[in-house]
RNA sequence: GGCUCAGUAGCUCAGUGGUAGAGCAGGGGACUCAUAAGCCCUUGGUCGCGUGUUCAAAUCACGCCUGAGCCA
């Protein structure tokens, strides 16, 4: 610990792996999506990248969701794994590994691992008694119960009195090591407020934390005690470990953290950050594994500004979403509108409003209406102009020529609001150069090498905009490339060969003369409902 | 009860000592290449409240209110 990663060629990020209680929710989309973004980012600049999602399917909880459902629990999660991946699908997420906790070499690793820790000391017998909540699969405090004791959390739960003898971890042994870590990498938990959080948590000190339950069949039994489960958090994080197996290899350690760790990025929503800012690093310790480079904990998204629940009967359901809009209108609204690590707001008007305003006015307008002067009035081919000898004063240029500087800092922190205000910038700006230089008046006052310098500059600027934007909007991207007449998939994982960021990226690539494709709509405008 | 973050135009936010800003939405105008899009102009704010520091405070200090969260 404490070394910094060597990022050289390789990345690789998670997504939390999902808790298959139920079909996924808007949140658990909004995480994936971020890490597909930043995935592709990684992709585009040629890294070998490795995006884990998946699910976490053990647990007293699970179980019995899949008895009141009538099932066993196998099939249950079956299921709800068939849900989350048809919605990764919809949202054209590109994730290279799906980790299922229920996995027979997830089994293998959680062994080899629980040994390492056994090996080290750091396990033991001990007492537990308390009230427990199911659903937090957590031991509360009395103090904090409603009342009819009921959780806090699930507030229509009754916590049930456990009195157990269970195996604990001893967490408290790596409280100085944990405050090491922080202070030597102050990015290791982001944002600053939630490593705030963190900080004021472990400095209070430290409590082991029970690693095994019995009466529980549905998960792992115990290595060195077959009557007690292993505790559904020991278990799910380690998912993460056994992800980086390739598809056939057989299960170990060592295989496994051969090539991809650690793990540059944890990607989770606020609530599940003490599992992996503390917890899970003094596991590695314990078991002598680095530990990942950064912990960052998202906002959550509420809808009209209230907070989403069943019971409140407001939740946003990801797949009627996309459904009607498709994927690149939900990924560019949540990464366009919502500081990512703050809370956002989901609220249909304006969601219309920003899609149709970015990206069917600004954007997709721009295209078209210059592809159709292109195809006026340069027989459909990009003009021939070296873009070296257009001046730097021209504002196309000069903004295009820094842009993927901004961008590549805002992906890089995860500043996606960044990266999205930047591009559409120069986009806006694009419009605007249009209307002051009208081609289109040019042309017909037969001033032709200034309508194609013009028309050039502003083709060249959209290129850009669609190729810096396409993590967000691949979708929009491909229709944008296909339209200018190179042929290209932003799906494709090796797109940082294809399309080397160190070309692409450059205002200025356009190739000359080649023909360009068909002007036709990229984004639709959405009507606002009455 | 302790702590953290936030409170700036109708909405989402930027601005951390020197005469209040952007995008969207609203209103008006000129143009016509374009998805009735784009461009120009414009309405709109005692910067949560109060007290203080300062020549000067959205910005600093203290107190309070509201919202979100972590902890007890």
């Amino acid at each position: 610990m404490g070394s910094e990663i060597n990022y050289k060629d390789t990345f690789s990020i998670t997504t939390p792996l999902y808790y298959v209680n139920d079909v996924p929710h808007i949140g658990s989309a909004y995480t994936t999506i971020a890490a597909d973004v930043v995935s592709r980012f990684q992709r585009l600049q040629g890294k070998a990248v490795l995006m884990i999602t998946g699910t976490d399917e053990h647990g007293q909880k699970i179980q019995r969701t899949a008895e009141a459902r009538g099932k066993s629990p196998q099939d249950h999660c079956d299921e709800v794994v068939a849900s989350f991946k048809s919605l990764w699908q919809r949202l054209n997420i590109a994730y290279d590994r799906f980790s299922r906790t229920t996995a027979e070499r997830h089994h293998a690793i959680v062994q080899e691992f629980f040994q390492r820790v056994w090996d080290n000391g750091d396990i033991y017998e001990g007492h537990q008694q308390g009230w427990y909540c199911v659903s937090c699969e957590e031991f509360k405090e009395e103090r904090d119960l409603l009342p009819e004791k009921r959780c806090p959390i699930h507030v229509n739960k009754t916590v049930e009195w456990r009195d157990e003898q269970n195996y604990f971890f001893r967490l408290s042994k790596y409280q100085s090591q944990l405050q090491a870590l922080y202070a030597e990498r102050p990015d290791f938990i982001q944002p600053e407020s939630r490593r705030n959080e963190v900080l004021s948590f472990v400095d209070r000190g430290l409590q082991d934390f029970s690693i095994s339950r019995i009466n529980l069949d549905w998960g792992f039994p115990v290595p060195t005690a077959p009557e007690q489960t292993l505790y559904v958090w020991f278990d799910a994080l380690l998912g993460y470990v056994t992800a980086l197996l390739d598809p056939d290899e057989a299960p170990s350690l060592d295989a496994a953290i051969a090539r991809w760790w650690p793990i540059h990025i944890h990607l989770i929503g606020k609530d599940i950050l003490r599992f992996h800012a503390v917890y899970w690093p003094a596991m590695l310790m314990s078991a002598g594994l680095p530990v990942p480079g950064r912990v960052f904990g998202h906002g959550f998204l509420t809808k009209d500004g209230q907070k989403m629940g069943k019971s409140l009967g407001n939740t946003l359901d990801p797949v009627d979403l996309v459904d009607r809009h498709g994927a690149d209108a939900i990924r560019y609204y949540f990464l366009k509108e919502i500081e990512f690590g703050r809370d956002g707001d989901f609220n249909e008007t304006r969601f219309i409003n920003v899609l149709n305003a970015d990206l069917a006015n600004d954007l997709g307008n721009l295209l078209n209406r210059t592809l159709k002067m292109a195809s006026r009035y340069c027989q459909g081919q990009v003009p021939n102009i070296n873009p070296a000898e257009i001046s730097p004063e021209n504002d196309l240029k000069s903004k295009g020529e820094i842009l993927a500087h901004t961008v590549k800092t805002a992906y890089e922190n995860l500043a996606f609001n960044q990266a999205c205000e930047a591009i559409l910038g120069l986009v806006r700006t694009s419009n605007k150069f249009l209307d002051e230089k009208a081609p289109w008046t040019l042309y017909k006052q037969g001033q032709q090498a200034e309508t194609e310098a013009v028309l050039y500059a502003v083709l060249e600027s959209v290129r850009l905009a669609a190729y810096l934007l396409s993590p967000i909007v691949p979708g929009l991207a491909n229709a944008i490339y296909s339209q200018l007449g190179l042929a290209v998939d932003f799906n494709h994982k090796d797109i940082g060969t294809v399309c080397p960021y160190a070309e692409h990226s450059r205002w200025g690539y356009l190739p000359t003369q080649h023909p360009l494709g068909e002007a036709q709509p990229i984004f639709q405008r959405i009507e606002l409902p009455e």
